[in-house]
DNA sequence: ATAATTCCTCAAGTAAAGTTGAGGTCAAGA
DNA sequence: TCTTGACCTCAACTTTACTTGAGGAATTAT
């Protein structure tokens, strides 16, 4: 393919730093269309480097392969994207990322306060309240109801000797 | 089981809003370790109470259920924890949380830079560099060595019309 | 022209964190 | 006593994000 504006699924592997492998595997899930030869292989447009080299950044900010896959179709196909297009995008990322920090950092102030009182009470404690359904994305009892349990008489810590 | 200072694993599933298939379960991953009756039920210490509950914040704050198994290792069987057991734990899910909101400011940071200069070029933009190895836990393609792209010469943005 | 690469399509495996279901036993209340 | 309702085990399924391998076709290099 040497001198061709198109990129075999290896060379692209190479320019990405993704598996070829994975790459098939993003084809699947959307994330890429590249057209095929006579030969039926797999033929990529030169933007699709900075496409798949995006759904690398976009994981690194926490977004799934669906999330990106719908990121993605507000980008052009053909062409690379244009500063309009990052900018808009961005600024997505961006919100996103405040929001986990939001989240982490209240669970910190939480975890804090929690030092002090040395509790870990399931009467009193902040933790256990922590867990609402929109930190919890992923993690824990996945069909949890969010219904926490009632007190419990032998919640208590017990104090060192 | 009423009256007993034991609990049955629907009474424990109760108090702590866990599902009874998810307490097996974190017994089969020895977070949990509850005796027979001669029915061949299971019968859990009501310290068991707090230990699965610990179990739910530890996640919260981002550890896997064998790192918490670690950690369980470190608290009394028969007993509940003491002030002193939390104050040391509490300190390690302090430590993990500020290098995750550290993390995620550093990329924050590194978007923020991106969007006032409007790269997202492989030649030149930190965010193509902010996925090291230690920020990647577990997404992204799996076996990726970090051999990141050689420059493109068709990586740039194009500009608005 | 032939050998060595690379590529193709499935199908199946992996890890985490559980859930769901089948088939059967135990315990508690009427 | 009998009948629910809770519990038991074990196997299989779920989701996300890929990898690995088998068996074969297309390209590229010599």
């Amino acid at each position: 393919m040497k001198g061709s504006d198109l990129l075999t699924i290896g060379e692209l592997a190479e320019r990405t730093g993704l598996t070829v492998s994975a790459i098939r595997f993003y084809e699947e899930k959307g994330l890429v269309h590249p057209m095929r030869n006579q030969g039926g292989q797999r033929r990529f447009l030169r933007a699709d480097i900075r496409r798949l080299s995006f759904v690398l950044v976009a994981q690194e900010f926490g977004f799934t392969i669906s999330e990106i896959a719908v990121q993605l179709k507000q980008l052009p196909e053909g062409r690379a994207p244009t500063k309009a297009d990052w900018t808009r995008i961005s600024k997505q990322f961006r919100r996103h990322l405040d929001q986990r920090i939001e989240r982490m950092t209240a669970l910190r102030d939480k975890l804090d306060a929690c030092i002090g009182c040395g509790c870990l009470s399931m009467k009193s404690c902040q933790l256990y309240n922590a867990g609402d359904a929109a930190s919890r994305h992923g993690r824990g009892p996945r069909y949890l109801l969010g219904d926490r349990p009632e007190f419990d008489r032998d919640d208590e810590l017990t104090e060192d000797p």
